[in-house]
DNA sequence: GTGAAAGCGCTAACAG
DNA sequence: CTGTTAGCGCTTTCAC
């Protein structure tokens, strides 16, 4: 039983018929008499026989029925949902999913793009990092004629779906609502890697500032990071500088906990001294110890709609239809870490 | 440029060479003259050729260079970060990851087995429910010679590698410093599908009980699944029923969260009424409202060693030494949500 | 109903 | 150094 795995032609020798004969029967294509396909089930079926789908593909020039997904990372904030409902769209539908992870950085980038390329995907969603070396890996796509829709970031300069969410408004309202509460010295944690999603909320934060009247300084854009250890740092790097916020607008939720989490050893109080705006309110904000103000975002809609549109692609390669943007509205839930006019008890 | 992909046939005619030559140069065999290497490499790159790594894999019975990976699901807990921690220690040595959730569903879970054999995966990485199609999967698995590694959860019956938790020390841990608390109506929160980790758990939570002379009673363990919102509900049941528990051990941090919402809103105070304990000790516990009281669980040990094991088995097909078992050891954390003698401020 | 031949993209194993 | 042949597992012709 050391030997290698079963292959229609063992079947065909075991049973005393064609290769064909025994293809057909396994497809359940017409012209095998019934009996002989019976016969020729039970065989594979006691050989362990598992259908070679890469020699499928390759013989009818068909595809692979996979798709790939390339994201930053999944250790924080909305992808592992947003996959998940890639997921649990594609798997009824016979696809599969290769995974890969960018952590952000083009070059690997590229050659995760590359090795999904090189597999055959079907399709490719894709959470692209900003750089040039991006653009070189979105035209290598689209040179194989392989269907690609753009997840949460997108790349302006290239033609293709994208499923997005409203970064600039929920950025805009967040800071929006810090202005309202009369905060005025509001600095932005962000990202230290440009991308399409770090750009909008940017955007959408100072725009906000602008509408509100307040002079932006440039030290008021720290790029420090994406995770909850980057929140902590640059929370503990701006008090130790002499600016003294009055609230944070982070770019994710872990850093805003991250911001949280100093603060609240320092002894600073939030929202009292220092206010604190998160972006997803994942669930995890709602039970925090200060319950996190956040902007929603919609991580079940990505997931499904993105694998709707890579869908209605594949299914009909010939779908020569424009490029299509989904935009995902944002929502602002405002919890404890935001309210000045609210006092706690205690 | 709407015609398909480019093969190494269209560059061998582009450069008036034979397929062999472009072979060897792409590969950078020896055999080619510097010049028309330089040539064919450059036609490559311009025509836009990716090679078709199938066709290479099938051509010579060689490996994918991609591997499986079957996990429960990605919404909640450590998977996402194990899956993380598997990429990283893959992708550098050229894998790359076929994703599948089984969502504890052991007929989704097969056919998930099915569709990696069928797409020739060199390895699997399968934390698998525990049942009888399981068996049946693990059994194909292990026909066709794939290398595979259980993570987290295993099937006692089958001879693969296991990176596992040591479940029973950490649930046995957990309850017995409810049990040291003075707890002695202790309710234990289960998910619905039976695993090898919930059994685990379950054992070492029915030991302790047993070895601190506390008389177990069925209704404690109430099966109810394994995300929030089943904390939640949970909770609810629990005490609309006239079960009056002391203290709740989850079977993971979602539960035990959910559980701590349910009874904030009821006003039953956490731990002074109920002590509440988790498994996993994600990091959002700790900067929970109520900081939960968790059992660690190394959830980048799980992925890194799961890589590991599975490479080594990759690497040298032959290697039969015989299955690996390796266990991580837990560490409870001890946090406000299960102390009773610390009263609580306020 | 069934089988034989040719080919998908690529590479080993030989030849020149 | 380079080209030819054969074959990986399977399917699509096209015959019988």
């Amino acid at each position: 039983m050391d030997s290698n795995k079963t292959t229609i032609k063992d079947i065909a020798a075991a049973c005393g018929v064609s290769l064909m004969t025994v293809s057909r029967a396994l497809q359940g294509k017409p012209g095998v008499g019934l009996e002989k396909k019976r016969k020729i089930e039970k065989v594979a079926e006691t050989l362990g026989y598992v259908p070679h789908r890469m020699a499928y593909a390759l013989g009818q020039k068909s595809s692979s029925m996979t798709v790939g997904v390339v994201i930053p990372q999944l250790s924080n904030t909305i992808f592992p949902t947003i996959l998940q409902n890639i997921e649990s769209s594609l798997s009824p539908n016979g696809y599969r999913i290769l995974l890969c992870c960018t952590y952000d950085n083009p070059i690997k980038e590229f050659h995760e793009i590359s090795a999904l390329l090189e597999r055959q995907v079907d399709g490719i969603i894709w959470s692209p990092v900003l750089e040039e070396d991006s653009e070189k890996a979105a035209r290598l796509i689209l040179e194989q004629n392989c269907p690609l829709v753009f997840l949460d970031r997108m790349l302006p300069s290239i033609a293709a779906d994208a499923v997005l969410v409203d970064d600039f408004t929920g950025a805009y309202d967040a800071t929006r609502h810090l202005l309202d509460q009369g905060m005025r010295r509001i600095v932005h944690l962000a990202p230290r890697t440009e991308s399409y999603v770090a750009r909008e909320r940017r955007r959408g934060y100072l725009a906000a500032l602008a509408d509100g009247g307040v002079e932006f300084h440039d030290e008021w854009i720290l790029k420090i990071g994406s995770e909850l250890q980057h929140g902590r740092e640059g929370m503990n790097l701006l008090l130790n500088s002499g600016l003294s916020p009055d609230a944070i607008f982070c770019f994710n939720d872990p850093l805003a906990i991250g911001a949280c989490m100093t603060l609240t050893e320092r002894g600073i109080a939030v929202p009292e001294k220092i206010a604190v705006v998160g972006f997803s309110a994942t669930i995890e904000t709602e039970f925090a110890q200060i319950p996190l103000t956040s902007v929603f975002q919609d991580a079940i809609g990505l997931g499904r709609h993105a694998a709707e549109m890579l869908l209605s692609r594949m299914i009909n390669p010939e779908l020569k239809i424009s490029p299509r943007k989904k935009i995902l509205k944002t929502n602002l839930i405002v919890r404890q870490s935001s309210i000045k006019i609210q006092g706690r008890s205690c």
